[in-house]
DNA sequence: GTCTATAAGCCGATAGAC
DNA sequence: GTCTATCGGCTTATAGAC
C-alpha cells in the first residue's frame, strides 16, 4: 500500500484546512500550504490537480458530517431528547471539524459558489425535513407555537458560532482555546433556550 | 461643496460593501468596483488610495452600528427590556447594514487582522459589560442562573446569522428576501427563546 | 478632477531533471 | 514518485494626457 500517499495527501489536507481556515479560499496560497504540510509545493498539485479541488475535498469533508447531525430527526422521539442530540451533535462538529466547518460558513456566507448542486439539494433537503419534523410538534401541542425555520436558525447559528467566531470567543472568554467543560456549557445553555424557549415538557428520566 | 465627490465616495463605498460582503475583500476586484460603481477604476484609487483602505472604511462603517445596539446594557432597565430591545436592534443591523456585517462577520472569522485595536477593544469593553451586567441580574436573581458569555454568544449568533448567511436563508425559506415580516418573526424566535430560556419575568406591561 | 494606457509584482500551475 | 526552476496570467496601483 502507497502509505507515504496516504500519509502525505493527509498532511496537505490537514494543512489546507488550517490556511483556508484561516484565511478563506482566495488569500490562501499554496505555497503557504506546501510550507505548513512540510512538503514542497508541485506535490500539493500532483495530489489535487488545482487548489480549487484541494479546496473542494476539504469543502465535502464536512459535508457528511453535517448531515448525520440530523440523524435524530429522521427516526420517532421527543421532541426534547431530538433536539438535545441535535444541538450537542452540532457543537461538537464546531468542535472536532472546527477548520472544515468554519471554511464550510465562509463558504455559505459567500453564495455557496463551490458547493455542489448534489451537496446542496441533501443539505436542503435534510433542513426542510427538520424544519417539517418540528412543525408536526407544534401541530400536535408536543411544543409551543414557535416558527420552525427561525428556531433552525438560531440552533445552526448558536452552534456553528464556536467554529466560525472561535477568535471572537476566545477573545471575549480570553482563554486562547475553549476546554471540554466549556463546550459543555455551551450546550447545556443552547439546549435550555431552546427547551425552554418551546415549552417543552421534559420526557419522565428513564434512562 | 463638492457634492461631485461626495456621490463618487457614496458610490464607491456602497459597490464596496456589496463586492466585499458578496466574495470576500482577496477575492474582490477594484476593478469590479469600479464597475459596479459606475465610475473608472482610477477614480477609486484617487478617492480612497488602496484596495485595503477602501475596505477598512467599510468595516469600520458597521463598527459604531454595533456598539450603539448595547445601549440598553448601559442604562437601568429591567432585564426583559434589556434583551428585547437588544435583541430588536441586532436584528435591525442585519437587516439595515446587511452588507457590512457581512464584511465585519467575515473579518472576525478570520481573524480580525484588518480591524484597529482600538475598535477591538472598544467593541470587548462592550462585550465585557453587558455579560457582567447578565451576571449581576443572575447574581439578583432577577434571571435564571444561566452562563452570561454563552448567552451573549447566543444572542450575537441568532442574530448576526441573517445577515451572514442570508444565502442559507434564502434557500431554505425560497424567498429571495426576508419581507419585513419574517424579521419580525425572527425576531420574535430569538427574544422567546432568550426570555424563556432566562425565566425572566415579564414586567407589567405599563406601556 | 477625470480617465487611458501601462508598469510591477504576485501566485497558480507545470516542464522537465532526478 | 519527487522537487527545482520558471512561465504566464491576472490584479493592484500609477504615470501622465486631457
Amino acid at each position: 500500500m502507497s502509505s507515504i500517499r496516504e500519509r502525505n495527501k493527509d498532511l496537505i489536507l490537514r494543512a489546507a484546512s488550517e490556511e483556508f481556515a484561516e484565511k478563506g479560499f482566495a488569500a490562501t496560497k499554496t505555497s503557504d500550504i506546501a510550507v505548513r504540510a512540510g512538503l514542497p509545493k508541485p506535490n500539493v498539485y500532483y495530489y489535487f490537480k488545482s487548489k480549487e479541488n484541494l479546496y473542494r475535498e476539504v469543502l465535502e469533508s464536512i459535508v457528511e458530517p453535517l448531515l448525520e447531525a440530523s440523524a435524530p430527526f429522521n427516526q420517532p422521539g421527543h421532541p426534547a431528547d431530538v433536539l438535545r442530540a441535535y444541538i450537542r451533535t452540532k457543537i461538537r462538529i464546531s468542535r472536532d471539524h472546527a477548520n472544515a466547518s468554519k471554511v464550510f460558513a465562509s463558504e455559505i456566507m459567500h453564495g455557496a459558489p463551490h458547493l455542489s448542486c448534489e451537496r446542496t439539494a441533501q443539505l436542503n433537503a435534510q433542513a426542510a425535513h427538520n424544519i417539517a419534523c418540528i412543525q408536526r410538534w407544534v401541530d400536535q401541542g408536543l411544543i409551543a407555537d414557535i416558527d420552525p425555520s427561525h428556531l433552525m436558525f438560531s440552533i445552526w447559528a448558536a452552534t456553528q458560532t464556536y467554529a466560525d467566531f472561535d477568535w471572537q470567543i476566545s477573545t471575549v472568554t480570553g482563554k486562547a482555546s475553549l476546554s471540554d467543560d466549556d463546550y459543555e456549557a455551551a450546550a447545556e445553555t443552547i439546549i435550555r433556550l431552546v427547551l425552554k424557549g418551546c415549552e417543552i415538557d421534559e420526557p419522565a428520566a428513564a434512562d
